[in-house]
DNA sequence: TCAATAGTGTCTGTCAGACACTATCGA
DNA sequence: TCGATAGTGTCTGACAGACACTATTGA
């Protein structure tokens, strides 16, 4: 322990013991998980492959604020618990998964973004394998449900100011589990000052319904996120079996990124990352599809 | 408002008027600013092109804790007041300039990791151009000081397990002010459990000295942040000034990503972020350098 | 045989890496 | 003239986009 002393002529002892950490209220903090996964169609037609799907884990709000409506599973943090370690508790009470792919999204700080009281939320974005989750989420009596996710850009405007330019995107986001259908329109605005850029998103209220809080923005940013590391990660993998199919794969970069790619292309790209078994995968009229693995050691090549 | 009623049968603002935010004890929540710059080292020769180095604002603490230890730039959040602005407002404090920068960098939130009391950091990494701060941070009684970052990967190390692998990577960070020189080395551990991958930076006391808190975490993270973004953004562009030479650009990519880069390749690969004037800079006994400026539109290529 | 999916070969254009070359200034 | 920096031209190899082709299965 330091033994220097500060203006006061304490040390860090005495400095300790008397410090009050109640002196100014505090906001409450809070761990949100946005839990995607990918799913697939029942397929109607043994001829055809079943479609994949984007989905994401909502909880229905039980009480006030936002009752009924679709939340992000989450909870307050402990007093004596770290955020990574609320963030795994949150998503082990909703999957009962012990290790998935986790990472910190964005923290939520807006003054009014939760009516009951200063509250502040680090959103937490996690990807699971499907097959892992035979274990249903919400075991407890909350009503827990699969999302399939829509994410279209429905507009895009450029205005250009004085010193600079102000990009607006808005951005449609369609949720359905087959009953319900909660969606949201989210404004990202890019404002350009000289050389300084900021982005903000804002929810449209006329245009969004049926999802609690500032949940839709953690969303829209998560997919953001998965987009923009689907292209230079392995980040997808969190999302597959330990085998699969490189149709199978295709069709996960495809819904992350929400556009066809191209076969051959696809495979060039991604062919170093994973390994060939000699397991095919039967399932219909047409050639089997060999099964591969994930590549632990793809970035290791240069080496 | 809501006039749903809850299981006790409340409506939202007869729950809302119950409601006790202070039923369990809450953290503290500041924000820290890692404000980054380029400067120049000063020229001997005037035949030589100046040094261009990647520098951090550190302010030197008055007080317990880490007593005489540099941190960074930071302060506690208002109870009103929004995240973005609290962090905004740091910025203003520490170097007056209203627009620059900013983005969300990670949330600490280890429960030791200060020894106050519970206190969750917010960091953002800001980037400003160095003809801006003419007015020198610091104002106030604290002693701040621009430091020159090294960030070096020491050693690498691969181990593989049952059904993974764990990536160790020994990174050293040494700050200079010229008279001071913080140093400290961070282990981030890179751990691959089946298809799930989690990564942990840690700070190696028995190597460290001189920064306060676990704030060289976030050096090191924004660094990592920096050199992502360099290479698919703009981002470069905020720590540039109006006007500049393409060696100058390449100057501040080169110290962001910490090696050389070969002049014509840069050059076709920046040519379409920038825009010629007919200015040129005159500095020595050589051909006289043309100045460029920041195209705004330069994104705008496809549409 | 055919529908459907799996998978390969190859052309092309783009772009980064590499290197050789030219240009312009002041001492 | 020379040392230093600015800037261009062009070859090459890697790789993504595009498309044509072959392979394998069960109905």
């Amino acid at each position: 322990m330091n033994q220097l002393t500060n203006q006061q002529g304490l040390t860090e002892a005495e400095f300790l013991a008397q410090y009050n950490p109640n002196q100014y209220p505090k906001p409450s903090v809070t761990v949100d998980i946005l839990l995607f996964t990918v799913s697939e169609k029942a397929e109607e037609n043994t001829r055809k492959l079943p479609e994949k799907e984007l989905q994401v884990l909502l909880i229905k709000r039980g009480d006030h604020p936002f009752i009924g409506q679709w939340a992000l599973p989450g909870g307050f943090v402990n007093i004596g618990e770290d955020l990574d370690t609320a963030a795994e508790r949150e998503l082990k009470e909703e999957t009962n998964i012990d290790h998935a792919y986790m990472e910190q999204l964005y923290t939520l700080g807006a003054v009014n973004r939760d009516p009951r009281a200063r509250i502040i939320s680090v959103a937490h974005m996690a990807l699971v394998d499907r097959k892992k989750l035979n274990v249903l989420a919400g075991s407890d009596a909350r009503e827990a449900d699969w999302f399939t996710v829509r994410h279209e850009i429905k507009r895009v405007g450029k205005i250009n100011t004085e010193n600079g330019y102000i990009i607006e995107k808005f951005i449609k986001l369609t949720l359905t589990n087959g009953e319900e259908q909660p969606y949201a329109t989210i404004k990202v605005t890019k404002n350009r000052i000289g050389t300084a850029v900021k982005v903000t998103r804002e929810i449209i209220p006329e245009e969004s319904q049926g999802l609690a809080f500032d949940h839709a923005k953690v969303i829209d940013q998560g997919i953001e996120r998965l987009q923009n590391k689907v292209e230079y990660t392995d980040i997808a993998f969190n999302l597959m079996p330990e085998r699969f199919t490189l149709t199978e794969l295709q069709q996960v970069y495809e819904i992350i990124l929400g556009k066809e790619l191209l076969l051959p292309a696809f495979r060039k790209k991604i062919a170093h990352m994973v390994i060939e078994t000699n397991e095919t995968k039967k399932q219909g009229a047409n050639r089997p599809a060999k099964y591969y693995r994930f590549n632990p050691s793809w970035e290791d090549e240069g080496i």
